[in-house]
DNA sequence: TACATTACTAACCAATCAGTCATTAACTTT
DNA sequence: AAAGTTAATGACTGATTGGTTAGTAATGTA
């Protein structure tokens, strides 16, 4: 066998419409997993398949594509959630735990909370990225929240609290434990690790409670 | 005036002992500000009033130097905290509050609160180094909190709960707060900043009656 | 004042990597 | 099948920057 195949022929496709869409989640992939600095162009491409040159393609600079997948990822959480609001008519004493967990299932656990994590560690790099994710992924979360509070206090099943501020009783725990498990959580050992169901559980009952008329 | 004096004559001053802590200060600054992999070395010896060379005389490698900042930055608040609870003897549910502003007061509101950020962002790349962190930092104020709540538990004061994760009640809402300063609060409008007392004090107040025996 | 020591500097090096572009080859059209 | 179009490639470039080192000057000493 005289031919040494060190490589296979290189089949080179030619797929322009499935290549955003592939560079977009290899990039997704790369960035939670080794921040935005650490990833390489050229890993990315590798992993989606293609040269570098075919990333630069689709996007003019690293900075877009890191936008993109941003954008790509964080957009459509919210509205889920506001269904799920619409949709509930027992007492918001359960519906705080029941959004609380739907949350992380439908976000939480997912690959896309890493972008949480990052978007904090690169909001003073990227200022009008910051700001995209502020109008479009806290402000509206902050909103839901608020009207959570606001439907038990207006159902007398809640005290009047400072909800502008109250809605972090509820925002802080869940942020904190995704980002907890894309940093800490990969250097701690087992017994450290958290257990987001006993977490999640443990946090509605506290904010619930905290918000219960007492007497 | 023949001589066109550019830049001042550049006296070279040999100051051994002050170095060191002077390029930790302004490592923790750029640090900081702008983040592990996007501040450069250069610009750290420039701000310490050194060449880029001495810098390197004093930390062999840039992750080093990180280390040292760290290290020096994050090892005594915690004592402080342990003094502030032994000394106090008042009921727990004032206790919570009180020490969480002092916590603000020491801590969140200085410089040194961008590392608990930093921290986070670089976990992953710096494993070692979280794990330090995690030794020395999250677990002993998770100690700390616990104990609180504990006493209140103790004293009659509190129902009994889930405490290992209760603890983030108190938590997490402090370390997103500085963490939102350190990251988007740079990049909202004023409107939108959050009011430190404001915050601490409604968080004080809703986990203190998550706590509280009801009835 | 001559000599020794060493903190400090600045020019330098080697490696890295985002982004470019001339070329190639996979498809389409005629 | 020939010509035309364009998706894809990969070698290349230019700029950046962590880290090195040969040499300089500040200080101490005799």
């Amino acid at each position: 066998m005289p031919t040494l195949e060190t490589t296979a022929p290189a089949k080179r496709e030619r797929r322009k419409e499935a290549r955003p869409g592939e560079l977009l989640a290899a990039a997704l992939d790369l960035f939670v997993e080794k921040g935005f600095a650490a990833t390489r162009a050229e890993e990315v491409a590798q992993r989606a398949g293609v040269s570098k040159g075919t990333l630069f393609l689709y996007f003019p600079t690293k900075e877009d594509l890191f936008k993109a997948v941003v954008r790509q990822n964080m957009g459509q959480t919210i509205v889920e959630g506001q269904a799920k609001l619409a949709s509930f008519s027992g007492p918001t004493t359960e519906m705080i735990p029941y959004l609380m967990h739907k949350w992380w299932e439908s976000f939480g656990s997912t690959k896309a909370s890493g972008l949480s994590k990052l978007m904090m560690s690169e909001a003073t790099n990227f200022p009008d990225l910051a700001a995209f994710y502020y109008a479009e992924v806290i402000e509206p979360n902050h909103r839901l929240v608020k009207s959570v509070i606001q439907r038990g206090i207006d159902r007398g099943e809640f005290r009047s609290v400072d909800m502008d501020y109250a809605i972090f009783s509820i925002l802080a725990p869940l942020i904190h434990l995704v980002t907890w498990k894309h940093s800490m959580g990969c250097c701690v050992s087992g017994d450290q690790q958290l257990d987001p169901q006993r977490y999640i559980s443990t946090q509605a009952d506290m904010v619930v409670h905290g918000l219960l008329k007492n007497r």
